[in-house]
DNA sequence: TCAGGTTGTGACAGCGATGTCAATCTCAAA
DNA sequence: TTTGAGATTGACATCGCTGTCACAACCTGA
């Protein structure tokens, strides 16, 4: 290891210059800095992280905490957004899964307070109310696509309500007035939202919403586990005499099995049947057959923002702490939808 | 924060001896640990981890660096394995995602060397020789889903060729005799393997391998990107006079635009064809009609293994340290392969 | 009773960095 | 020439922890 009196031996000056150099003190005469920057350069130092942080009192780390987020295929995107959020920081990331277990969660928070961390960003893979079980942690948490039931912690969540409204409103403007809904599973929160939307957007188009069109494509067992039963779903709905021209999802896997579905029945999309996903998961989307328009769940987004709201907590950055930031969930139009009539 | 010292002066002990209790170091008097222990709980003391890698000049963290495995929907499951083998020795993870960016890649590498930390796990999104490009790493370095072209470092990679075998003699021990083949790009290291492992099964059950039954399914484009044609692949296929009645797939991916093609074709899968998956991505093998039969890559046991060759390599663990694992791919037997005859 | 262990405990140094404060040097105005 | 302000630089202590070594207290067996 190549310390700071090393290099500070070979360049004849003193650690506390050396140290000035890596620290960018204009306190420094421009000569001496360029011939220290380049021994440093010359004999690879790196200054050494335990030690900044021991004399500094806190970390250049940040802790992401995820219940199943890290783990699935959904919500991955978020871990790359709070790294891109960070890196801009020159921070880093200490990565936490607690696979939504109790006690390895208790675990990491020792581990993130041993650690010192700058902060945490509290990720979850539903969009839920998160309960953190942790009151005495002293760092700046925000928590990424949940929050908090208490309103203690800023959060950074998708409009759900507005992704809604965009997914009925793309079909309304290609001429749909008959549009079925194949929703998540009732009891999450993100179904309830995009409820909401679906009716702003029904009702500027001056199309009633019909109860009988919307069916759960995802029942939650007793045990918490999750059925699809979308392809039923979608059977019921386009067995009807009055069909809809279109159908709206909870999800892209919901969107696979309307296109079985449709399928089954000799139906053509989107000649037949207009189909509209959410989540924009591009392993479903670009691989169906016609691509499958989409609305995108903000992953990216999320994580990013979660660091920016982080950094305004600890006061490091300009700007408001806002209790909750809404992403707007973008539309990704592809070959799913056509235009009636 | 409360100290050592704090905690130390509570319990009318020297920091030295509660030192000695935070770290199980039997020299300690039953009463005096009792009491201590007590102290500590009670002021929620947390042992400062920088001040303890300083002082012991390692680190309990290990690096992940990965090209894009943290954000693909393939392979984040080696994060988690990562993270599974590291709790148990209870260790955390510091990671990296590159994107495939060799600036980004250097600058991780700077950081973990400011870390310190314990060694490195590198995981690629697909398998693939990596150039690490970083020849001056002091500690441990293991590749996971990759493999270095110079042999330099340990690796774990998927046993592709056994997983080509699985899929085929699955379709054989079966009854199928013309068997299909919709592949990854040719220039995929997992083809090749494959198609070996294929042949093995072939010759086994007497079934003689014809190229024109092999058709990629994944074409990569001169830019570096990848157009899936499984569709368009499988109606070659499946038009021809003498149908296959299985297909073999590169992956999930491929299958689904398989289900797309049969359902073009009016066929009825396991019916009038059985389908063969690879990746086990569940979000598709489930979500399919009939759901799919699927030979999963193992990427949770290959971020375990890494750790595991890690600790060997830094001979914290008993056990040779082999220059290459193959973890082999379970076959996961779901609803889209049917008994023939 | 005493030499020679064994056991339990504490004093002290030092890991590598940086904040504090003082020392030195330069230059221009008085 | 003197002086003060500003620019550079360095000496030193210190962050929290543990390795080393010394020391006291207590055994054990001859």
């Amino acid at each position: 290891m190549v310390t700071l009196k090393d290099v500070a031996r070979e360049a004849g000056v003193s650690p506390k210059t050396v140290s000035r150099v890596v620290n960018d003190d204009p306190a420094v005469n421009i000569e001496t800095r360029k011939a220290v920057a380049e021994i440093i350069a010359r004999m690879h130092y790196v200054p050494d992280h335990a030690a900044r942080m021991m004399r500094m009192s806190h970390s250049s780390v940040v802790g992401l905490m995820t219940d199943a987020v890290a783990t699935t295929p959904y919500s991955v995107d978020i871990v790359r957004g709070t790294q891109a959020g960070l890196r801009e920081q020159s921070r880093t990331m200490l990565i936490a899964n607690t696979d939504g277990d109790r006690q390895q969660e208790q675990e990491y928070w020792r581990m993130f307070r041993a650690h010192k961390v700058a902060g945490v960003v509290y990720a979850t893979m539903y969009h839920r109310p998160a309960d953190l079980g942790i009151p005495d942690f002293e760092r700046g948490i925000v928590l990424a696509n949940c929050y908090s039931a208490r309103r203690s912690h800023s959060s950074v969540v998708p409009d759900d309500e507005g992704g809604g409204y965009t997914q009925a409103r793309h079909l309304i403007e290609l001429g749909h007035r008959r549009i079925g809904i194949v929703s998540l599973s009732p009891v999450l929160r993100a179904t309830v939202l995009r409820g909401a939307g679906y009716r702003t957007a029904f009702a500027e188009g001056g199309l009633l919403y019909d109860p009988a069109l919307e069916i759960p494509g995802f029942i939650t067992r007793p045990d918490g586990g999750e059925d699809l039963v979308a392809y039923d779903a979608a059977l019921g709905l386009l067995r009807r005499p009055d069909r809809p021209t279109a159908i709206i999802c909870g999800n892209d896997q919901i969107a696979m099995q309307i296109y079985a579905a449709a399928a089954t029945l000799g139906l053509s999309i989107p000649d037949d049947l207009s189909v509209m996903g959410f989540d924009d998961m591009t392993v479903i989307t670009r691989t169906l057959k016609p691509m499958l328009t989409s609305v995108a769940l903000p992953y990216f987004e999320i994580g990013r923002t979660a660091v920016d709201i982080l950094s305004r907590i600890n006061g490091e950055t300009e700007g408001p702490v806002v209790p909750q930031v809404q992403v707007p969930c973008p539309l990704v139009v592809r070959q799913s939808c056509r235009q009636l009539g």
